[in-house]
DNA sequence: CTTTCATATGAGCAATTGTTCATATATTGT
DNA sequence: ACAATATATGAACAATTGCTCATATGAAAG
C-alpha cells in the first residue's frame, strides 16, 4: 500500500481505483472462470451443452476429439463446478452446472458479433 | 460430419446441437475474449481500467508487478483489442477499448457472488 | 546533443497446459 | 466368471505462457 516516491505514479487515481477493484480471492475465481472457456475444446463442450445433456462419446464427436482428451476436459469443467454428469449404466451424461455461464456466453458471441468498428 | 456406426453415439442428438453451434472462426473469437481475461494479471489490468485510464507505471503498480510484465501483458490486450491508448509525452495512458468487455466481467462477478449452493 | 525517465521489446527460462497412449474402473450381457 | 463397452486416469511429452533481465526506443529537460 506504501506508493513509493521518486516515481511517475499517480497517486490519488491510484488509491481511487485500489479501492474500487475486488478483493484478490473473487478475482481468482473471475479468473477461473474464464480460464474455463478459453480453450476451444472446452468451450465447444460447453456450448454442445447450452440445449441439452450428452454422453461424453457424443461430445467427444461434436469435439472432433478423442474420448479420453475429452474426458480429460470434462473433469477439469467439473471440477470447476461448470458442468455436472449423471450415471445411466454405462452411459455418463453431462450437462450445464452454472446458470451463469449462458449469460458469460452470450455476452462474448455479442462481441464478436458487433464486431470492432475500428 | 459422417456420424461412424457401431459406436454409443446418439445421431439424433449429435446433429441437433451440432447445427446450433457457432462457426469456429466465430468460437475461436470468443476463445480470444475469454484467455485475455483468464490471467490474473490481465484481469486486474483490466478491472483497474473499468472507470478511468492509467498509465503503465500506476497499472504496475496496481498489479504490484514490473513495469516489464505490465507492458508486456499491455500488449497482449492491446493487440486482442480490448485496451487502446494514448501518449502524452513520456507516459502512456491505457484505456477500454472494448464495450462489451465490461458487460462480461459483471457476468463472471455474478457467478463469483452468487457463490455454488452444492 | 546528451542525459534522464517512461515505456517497449527480445531472448531465455521455468511453469503450466492439452493432448496421446496405455491402463484402470464400472456396468452390462453372455 | 468373463468378455465387451463407456468412461476415467496417470505418465509423458510438445507446445504455450508469463515472467525476468538486458537492451532499445521515444520524449522532455538540461
Amino acid at each position: 500500500m506504501d506508493i513509493c516516491k521518486e516515481k511517475c505514479i499517480n497517486e490519488e487515481k491510484v488509491h481511487q481505483t485500489l479501492e474500487s477493484l475486488p478483493p484478490v480471492e473473487e478475482i481468482n475465481q473471475m479468473v477461473d472462470i474464464f480460464k474455463a472457456l478459453s480453450d476451444p475444446t472446452r468451450l465447444k463442450i460447453v456450448l454442445s451443452l447450452l440445449e441439452q445433456e450428452h454422453c461424453v462419446c457424443d461430445i467427444a464427436v461434436l469435439c472432433n476429439q478423442s474420448d479420453s482428451a475429452i474426458s480429460h476436459q470434462l473433469r477439469v469443467l467439473r471440477t470447476m463446478k461448470v458442468l455436472k454428469n449423471r450415471r445411466a449404466g454405462k452411459i455418463v451424461y453431462y450437462s450445464l452446472d452454472d446458470e451463469h455461464v449462458g449469460a458469460l456466453i452470450e455476452m462474448s458471441l455479442n462481441h464478436v458479433d458487433h464486431a470492432h468498428s475500428h
